[in-house]
DNA sequence: CGCCCGATCTGACTGGCCGTCAGATTTCGG
DNA sequence: CCGAAATCTGACGGCCAGTCAGATCGGGCG
């Protein structure tokens, strides 16, 4: 990341304004997290880290670019879980490296689900920058899926009529979904656990096979 | 539905006061479609039909209730699916079942999404409402899913490691999704059609086995 | 040590939207 | 045509977004 942090008028900023930028960003998750997008207000931010509203504008244009930089940071924190999609997984090791991998997901989702909600809202609602992130960070994991899925369709594993791109889209959606989908699973009998489980058999079995 | 239309004080209103909650929704519905919930004021709302904020309050106590109320709407709108689930899709014509699901679900959604979206975000951050709303037309398809599953599980198509109703929500999940990704995908050489076909594909694998 | 200058922060203000209420307007049965 | 009930709205207090001019801070220099 060569790019130094700027404000808004363009300037590269020192330690301390680093300082404070990453408080509001740091209390920007939190609101979000607590009490979601719709009622989050930069007032708010602002008041949590003890500062001005005016600070707030000196380092984002509004409240979405905050939270367009927290989705960006999200994305990285994404990068890890490609390691548990390479070397692709052989139909001997599939269903250990699959379990892995969710479990990872799963730590991820935990942790940047605020943000990641509202990346995703903004995505579909059409904005271009959160779009441009979003395809970044599912990439990331879009395309692990797909060599393997490619190479399962090569070999007649897998039927044809699956678009391995397409196919590798579809399983980071339920992933993805699936996750935000828990609390309210959870209270029809759904365990964590069995949830866990069910998507490792899914993912398997779209990616290596029955 | 037994129960009457009614204002903010509880009154049942007549026909004139119906007439425009029905515009007031409508415009809600229109303005969420062309710029997001973020974007949406009461006061655009009310200018869209041509009265005043005030009259808004009168049938909806926020923005979020007429939401909630469109959200209703499309639960009543998603129960038609039900009918490709039933009665249980066979080896033989489930192919040509589940392309017939997908469609419909593909045109249902390209109806609803702009309120889909902001009720599936008000569910996961945990609105009561909103989750209730989605548990119930979720659960119309899931139901679904899930005794096809079961029997497959039963029959020994399908690897008992699956339950039947994480299953379903899982399936449920990634169709869901995936229609929200569409746009993007197409820039990246997935094609509606391609979306199409590999969710079926998909589907029929994981309710009714290879 | 004390001054200086750029970096950083903020008080104060304008404009706009939310949500409410009292009163105006419309509707309709008789 | 009248009066009561239903429906609508003008106007207002309060809160938040976003801006700008000026106050404050902190490190380097003589």
């Amino acid at each position: 990341m060569g790019t130094k942090v700027r404000s808004v008028d363009g300037r590269v900023i020192g330690t301390r304004a680093q300082a404070t930028r990453r408080r509001l960003l740091d209390s920007t998750a939190k609101l979000l997290g607590e009490h979601g997008v719709l009622d989050l207000r930069v007032v708010d931010i602002t008041r949590e880290v003890g500062t001005s509203a005016a600070t707030f504008y000196q380092y984002f244009n509004d409240a979405d670019a905050a939270i367009l930089a927290l989705a960006e940071e999200a994305t990285e924190a994404e990068r890890p879980l490609v390691d548990h999609l390479r070397p692709a997984w052989l139909p001997s090791d599939a269903s250990a490296r699959a379990e892995a991998f969710v479990d990872a997901y799963i730590a991820y989702w935990d942790e940047f689900a605020a943000v990641l909600r509202v990346r995703n809202l903004k995505a579909e609602e059409g904005d271009r920058n959160f779009r441009a992130v979003r395809s970044q960070a599912n990439l990331l994991v879009i395309e692990g899926l797909q060599d393997m899925i490619r190479d399962g369709v090569d070999r007649g594993r897998l039927p044809s009529s699956l678009d391995p791109f397409t196919a590798a889209a579809a399983l980071v959606a339920m992933i993805e979904r699936l996750l935000g989908f828990q609390n309210e699973m959870t209270k029809r009998g759904s365990s964590r656990q069995l949830i866990r489980d069910t998507l490792v058999t899914l993912l398997v079995r779209a990616v290596v096979g029955p």
